[in-house]
DNA sequence: TAGACGATGACCT
DNA sequence: GGTCATCGTCTAG
């Protein structure tokens, strides 16, 4: 994977399909909602701090997968996007259930919408820690294209979700009409573009 | 080594 | 809309 902008990596994969088989099982979703971490200027990107153990799937390839765990009991998934040392990454927030849906709701343990949340899709594909700094296009976890691309009027552009700094960043990209959006609260986008030199 | 914090989600009112 | 569970990671000392 050649090495791009988060924001921009956010809004195209929009459409795409996250597919696993992790666990010999396969499941796979649509992406229907995203969000950029745009680099070290980033005050909500993991690696403003700098090079941690954590994060140091961030500073590494891109097209790999950033796996992180948050608030003692969740796992996130994050696609990385820039170059070798430059932190950018997009965080996947929200599916719509294709395939494998009854493993998906049986890992979730509930829930006629199992894919509704960064950590929710993690629960429902089976992703946990040991996926983090795994290549993205080949199995057990990996994305194809969809059929046709997304165009630009499905998509909707707001504030990020969950976090502090930067919020009003309008980094957060979604598809307008799909109900399996996460159900964060709605931040309106700054019409600053501060990601931007 | 102790303490604070967090890109969340479940549950309750 | 508010509270809380729960623990890896980071930082300060």
């Amino acid at each position: 994977m050649v090495a791009r902008p988060a924001a921009e990596v956010a809004r195209d994969l929009l459409g795409w399909r996250i597919v696993s088989r992790i666990d010999g099982t396969r499941t796979s979703g649509r992406i229907v909602e995203t969000e950029a971490y745009v680099g070290a200027h980033d005050p909500a990107c993991h690696g403003a701090v700098g090079l941690t153990r954590r994060n140091r799937t961030m500073f590494g390839p891109p097209g790999r997968a950033y796996v992180y765990f948050i608030y003692g009991m969740h796992w996130c998934f994050n696609v990385v996007t820039g170059r070798e040392g430059d932190p950018e990454a997009v965080l996947v927030r929200a599916l719509e259930p294709l395939e494998g849906r009854d493993t998906m709701v049986a890992r979730r343990g509930r829930d006629r919408d199992p894919a509704n949340g960064p950590a929710r899709l993690c629960q429902a594909l089976g992703i946990d820690g040991a996926m983090d700094g795994h290549r993205i296009d080949r199995p057990p976890l990996y994305l194809e294209p969809p059929p046709r691309p997304v165009s630009p009027d499905e998509v909707t552009v707001s504030g990020r979700i969950g976090i502090r700094k930067a919020r009003d960043w309008p980094l957060r990209f979604f598809l307008t009409h799909s109900p399996h959006v996460s159900s964060g609260p709605h931040v309106p986008a700054s019409s600053e573009t501060p990601w931007r030199p």
